[in-house]
DNA sequence: ACCTCCCGCCAGACA
DNA sequence: TGTCTGGCGGGAGGT
């Protein structure tokens, strides 16, 4: 504790051989990064700059752009820049990955290839159907088929793990799940006699690097299994409950969430899709090709209600529409966020870091008041 | 001894 | 061809 002295998102003191793992935690390194960004006026993110001034390796600034820009934090804009969108886009963003879950839950699991480099995929329009032949989903290392490759790669990425991550617990009815079960769910049977250990063990990893990042947003936070005190992750974001109960997913929960991601996670299938992803008339169109922009104008049409109401970054995606059976549904959201702002605390033993925080709780305490002002008047 | 996860190699994508 | 991106797993710190 005492040396923790080092200020925060320059380089740590390496003053004495006292070398902490904590201090080079992805998810303190996650902290900084918010803070460097979020509640400034900061439009555009360089990844070499962020690197710079945390004093980290840029390959760290990767993980955690990842799994920022899954939950809506960021959104990529060109190679090595990013936007900021900040705390703001999480709710749209959870709210979209419910929606792809529960639409995806009957059609079949699609992942969404991400960033620009789907666009190679589309190119030339070929529909070349991506292979889900029922081969086992492990890529054979030589195998002559690139795109294969490249979907093999892309489904392990960790942005689409985040997002599937986050979508488990976004669809099923459970708080905690754990880690063994989420790892299966997403990285498939990694109890499979035909996989090496070192492979599940691997796959685990990122299942840590991912809740790492994740709980210092105060999304979830690592917990145990009350009596196996086996490790979980219990959810906090939107979907968070007075009276959490700490349970392991029941089959059923867990036949639910397989639903949704495909039988074999192993072997879920990239749908390619056209440019404009739109997972469904009533689904706001989620643009990836060209970065943020479209994405933003798209979530702004969004905010405009029927009522002629325009909201805040925090407004809901769902409230374009259907407005009349939605008003309680909103309602219901507003709570949510009303938790999940009230409970996003990170704890930052560095007074800066406070300061800093308090002022983004701030701004998101004021978009929440905006929602709840007009939501009640309706 | 097992859990957790940082670190950096290196292959694939991209400009 | 150089740079960017990020999967991957070794191995060391933590419990």
């Amino acid at each position: 504790m005492s040396s923790s002295s080092s200020t925060f998102f320059e380089c740590e003191a390496p003053s004495h051989h006292s070398y902490s793992r904590k201090q080079k935690s992805l998810g303190l390194l996650c902290s900084n990064f918010v803070s460097l960004y979020e509640g400034k006026e900061v439009e555009s993110v360089c990844l070499d700059d962020a690197a710079r001034r945390l004093g980290v390796e840029r390959r760290r600034i990767y993980d955690i752009v990842n799994v920022l820009e899954s939950v809506g934090i960021l959104a990529r804009k060109a190679k090595n820049k990013y936007s900021w969108i900040g705390f703001s886009g999480i709710p749209m963003a959870l709210e979209m990955l419910k929606e792809e879950a529960l639409i995806s839950g009957c059609s079949g699991y699609a992942i969404e290839a991400r960033s620009s480099k789907i666009e190679d995929l589309e190119d030339d329009g070929d529909d070349k159907s991506l292979d889900q032949n029922g081969d086992n989903g492990v890529e054979k290392p030589n195998s002559s088929k690139g795109k294969s490759v490249n979907d093999n790669r892309r489904e392990k990425s960790l942005g689409v793990l985040t997002e599937n991550f986050v979508k488990m617990f976004l669809i099923s009815d459970v708080d905690t799940v754990l880690l063994d079960e989420a790892a299966k769910l997403l990285l498939g049977d990694v109890h499979n006699p035909s996989q090496p250990k070192s492979n599940s063990a691997a796959k685990v990893r990122r299942l840590y690097d991912i809740a790492n990042v994740l709980s210092s947003l105060n999304l979830i936070e690592k917990t145990h299994h009350i009596e196996t005190r086996k490790p979980a992750f219990r959810w906090l974001g939107l979907k968070r409950k007075p009276s959490a109960v700490t349970v392991s997913l029941q089959p059923s929960s867990m036949a639910s969430c397989k639903r949704a991601f495909g039988a074999d996670i192993t072997n879920v299938e990239l749908t390619k899709r056209s440019k404009s992803i739109s997972l469904a008339e009533k689904k706001p169109v989620r643009v990836y090709s060209d970065g943020m922009k479209e994405y933003n104008v798209s979530a702004q049409k969004q905010f405009q209600t029927s009522k002629g109401y325009v909201f805040g970054p925090f407004s809901p995606s769902a409230m374009s529409k259907r407005d009349e059976q939605n008003e309680e549904k909103q309602s219901k959201n507003v709570q949510n966020w009303e938790t999940m702002a009230s409970s996003f605390r990170p704890t930052y033993q560095n007074p800066v870091l406070s300061e800093m925080f308090a002022h983004y709780l701030e701004s998101w305490n004021r978009w929440y008041a905006e929602i709840a002002q007009v939501t009640y008047r309706g």
